[in-house]
DNA sequence: CGTGCCTTGTTATGTTATAACATACGCTCT
DNA sequence: AGAGCGTATGTTATAACATAACAAGGCACG
């Protein structure tokens, strides 16, 4: 299991393989992908870094699909709700997902230099004591704050 | 280790072990308890439920110790700092320490019932991914969110 | 006393997120 | 075709969270 973001990759290949997997997901599941949808997916892996909500939001609108808060908020809830993106909670930023269509327990690996980050997965550590207290997970965040190979050369 | 916050206990030793323990690292570390900060973690210690900070800056308001967001902001800024409250990033809210005084890396377990917040600790799993990737760690926010054991038998 | 450092007070603004309601579009059933 | 329905989009307004910047007070130390 690799932490796809920082290493050296084919990014034109990662991103059409993203969206085409969105598409067939899409399709099977009776989702639609619309444009706007499908456009903030496409602005989202044109880097490994997460974008504000905010920041998508401005793409749009030099573009022409959308300029007020809910277009963007809306578009990212559905990439989120289905597994093509994810929210960073420390950053409050979203990103594409590195592993789409496959049910996954994602981590992150967060880059406080070039804010980069990369997805990799992780059993959630907690069982243990969830057990012990009566807890029933339903979803775990994970993320890790650092520095990146490349960061951590030039600081 | 036990994830405090679910369980019965007595809790207003709870609350002034923490109080006395953040007293002593104070003295102990050239610290300022100042009556601002001293108010804002018993008020946190009020509750195993995470607040946020205008939750906080208005029972501060409500007994005069100061109306604007900053007082809060930076009361909770010093307690995050040394270690006597963290922040829930999923909630974008602040707890008391349950573990004060000790050098740790917190876990939560966050009910979505009733917003209580169960500190515990563990381990990232994340190591192992970020030194294949090169990743150099200084952090890791771990939060599971799920149900308590009260809010699961009456949901 | 005067200087320096920390803390607090205050104004203003920046950033992130959602409620609520109106409109448009595509589909199916008759 | 036209009515009815569900999903998606457009728009307004506001809520919720957070910080920049500067002024003013308090206290320790020489
Ligand atoms: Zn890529
Ligand atoms: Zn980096
Ligand atoms: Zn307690
Ligand atoms: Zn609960």
């Amino acid at each position: 299991m690799t932490a796809t973001g920082f290493d050296r990759h084919d990014h034109s290949a990662c991103v059409s393989d993203a969206i085409s997997s969105a598409e067939q997901h899409c399709a099977a599941a009776d989702l639609r992908l619309t444009p706007v949808r499908r456009r903030v997916l496409e602005i989202l892996l044109e880097s490994h870094a997460a974008l504000g909500a905010y920041d998508v939001l401005a793409r749009l609108d030099a573009e022409g699909l959308g300029s007020k808060p809910p277009v963007a908020y809306r578009a990212l809830g559905f990439l989120v709700d289905n597994g093509f993106a994810h929210r960073i909670e420390g950053l409050n930023a979203f990103i594409a997902c590195a592993h789409p269509g496959a049910d996954h327990a994602p981590a992150f690996l967060i880059c406080r230099g070039c804010h980069k980050v990369a997805e990799t997965r992780a059993t959630a550590p907690l069982g243990q004591a969830a057990s012990q207290a009566g807890f029933a997970i339903e979803q775990t965040v994970i993320e890790a704050q650092g520095l990146c190979p490349a960061c951590q050369v030039q600081p």
